[in-house]
DNA sequence: CGCGAGCGGGAACGCGCTTACCCTGAGCGC
DNA sequence: GCGCTCAGGGTAAGCGCGTTCCCGCTCGCG
């Protein structure tokens, strides 16, 4: 097979020097070349299909033009619009995405930080919840540290963790005033599906919905708090375990879109009419799932821009220190909740 | 700063030479070092936090460990679905998968390969319709071809092109078996929700469609046949032109998921129950989308293993002649097309 | 005890490219 | 007309690593 055709390859059949073609190529700094010389490189390099070597450029130049992105899972729609945001954001800026995906295996952040090192990625975006173990988040943290430290750019997407920059999402607003909309609506009887124990981002919410409720006099049952997985089954589950607790709840939180998707598909199974016998409110206003029937409740998120914040904060200089921006939801009521009379 | 750990510092740290350090840690072909000093220079590497760089090992090895995938649009859960088993996949090979998303402008896909070939990924994945564009399909298969001259491997996930590897969808089989199971329900009068014109996919789950209705003697109306964007907002205003055109249909088929409920928005809108006054189908059978209200009958693909399949297949060698195999949906029946009394 | 086989370790080269650094020749001011 | 500047082209030194070639040592066998 001819092979790959290189730089030294155009030079001849210029007939130049490997300097003056890279040069040509990539008009390098404060560096000109003849037109008429250019001319003859470009030409070169198109008759031979030159494709310049982007691990050996990366080598010579010191830098690459990657940034990694970490999520948990992909097929997650909240994943897979703010990957869609970080794609768009880096396509802009002549970056290139390579794509990480935990599957939910704690211990694999810190893994796969180490690879992004390895290919030396100019920055490296993490989304998605961790979860409240110290362990963890203390190797993940270093490993970061020991990244950074060679001289790579690190935001987060989601929780904050110190000495790193973070698009932090406003998951305690958010609750806060969903439950203050719930409230004025009429509501009374909550129940929440809590997702799992520790999942600090399931776990802000809760909290400022349970906490604004107990503060407005209408304290959530303890018994009507159920954990679950942060999935659709996990909704599907916890309402399900909900319902049969007989408590008389009238609208339930579920602590994302697609949990509270599936509990609405297990208040169907119970026969109760979401929005008439059983109201419920979610979280992150996942687009394809704006057309569920009932519309679904919930808090936006512009998932879509944090990836491009991300970006921006990465790539805003070392130099800065760890820059927190928070961004926050805004609650868009539907017909699953509606005004109790 | 300090910069980044060479190979050659673990050597000095460890008081052996360069060659043994890379022997010792990536145990070379027929070349063992003596365990104590493997475990030195292990020992070393582990102190100074050595990472190995990987730009540089693809420069000396000859080949990358980066896989590319090239999609529409990581939002569309389509394809989310599709990365999440190449990820997946990737993954359990030791590979990284460098994502690269079109945002369905035309003429990116070949403009990505390039960028994958100066990368030198090991191989291309590209997954989503093409268009019926001879142009453009033209310049794509000159740049795969090109890619794969110079060593690449190649797979595609959706519709075959010549040369090249593909893991195909029954895009035609699927509707031929979706019209019958329909028909043999009782329906009728069929409307088409058509997807763009061009678009490869989209005319195949048509033309499927409406040639096993004709062949069971319940044509579909030309009238009846709405040419709409692939999206929701398209299966929405396909949905909306074709009820007002009052042509007494009785069940329309969206080519594929998203559409189907942007389909079911625009009926609910114009106060028809989906269900009792129209029925719908899609094709897919999105994960995210399996609890919609009423449930949306479909064709289901099995998205998260096509990833896999088609890193295989890429995988399988250059030497293989191009391959395709092909997938087959299955149809699922649910409450969106009602037995027809 | 000598010699050859075999194995472990080191020096050096090459991967493809960028970028100091040097060198040549042209243009300019005095 | 001379020297100085500067533009532009070439030479070569790496970037960090894998790998080949070669040498020295040890062990085994005759």
């Amino acid at each position: 097979m001819p092979g790959p055709v290189t730089l030294s390859d155009v030079a001849r059949e210029a007939e130049v020097s490997l300097a003056t073609a890279s040069r040509a190529i990539n008009g390098s700094a404060n560096r000109t070349v003849r037109p008429e010389l250019r001319e003859r490189v470009l030409a070169a390099a198109e008759r031979l299909h030159y494709s310049p070597d982007a691990n050996a450029q990366a080598m010579a130049r010191g830098r690459t033009t990657t940034i990694g992105l970490i999520v948990h899972d992909i097929a997650d729609p909240y994943f897979s619009s703010i990957a869609a945001g970080v794609t768009a954001a880096a396509d802009q800026l002549g970056l290139v995405v390579t794509l990480l995906t935990t599957q939910h295996q704690r211990g694999r952040e810190q893994q796969f930080v180490e690879v992004l090192q390895s290919q030396r990625a100019r920055a490296i975006l993490i989304a998605g919840g961790r979860y409240d173990d110290a362990d963890g988040t203390e190797s993940l943290s270093q490993a970061l540290a020991g990244y950074m430290a060679s001289g790579g750019a690190v935001a987060l997407i989601g929780q904050p963790l110190p000495d790193v920059s973070t698009v932090a999402i406003g998951n305690t607003s958010g609750a806060i005033e969903l439950a203050q909309r719930m409230h004025g609506l009429g509501y009374r009887r909550f129940g929440v599906l809590a997702g799992p124990e520790g999942h600090i981002t399931a776990r802000d919410r809760r909290d400022g919905f349970v906490q604004t409720l107990a503060d407005l006099g209408a304290p959530v049952a303890p018994g009507a708090i159920v954990e679950c997985a942060f999935t659709r089954d996990g909704g599907y589950e916890g309402m399900r375990d909900l319902l049969s607790r007989d408590l008389a709840v009238d609208l339930v939180f579920a602590v994302n879109d697609v949990m509270a998707v599936g509990a609405m598909a297990a208040a169907r199974d119970a026969d109760r009419e979401v929005g008439a016998d059983v109201a419920v409110a979610g979280f992150d206003d996942i687009v394809t799932l704006r057309d569920v029937n009932p519309g679904l409740t919930t808090v936006r998120l512009p998932l879509d821009e944090l990836g491009a914040k991300a970006i921006e904060l990465a790539l805003a200089g070392p130099a800065a220190e760890a820059t927190v921006v928070e961004v926050d939801g805004e609650v868009v009521v539907r017909a699953s909740t509606p005004p109790r009379a």
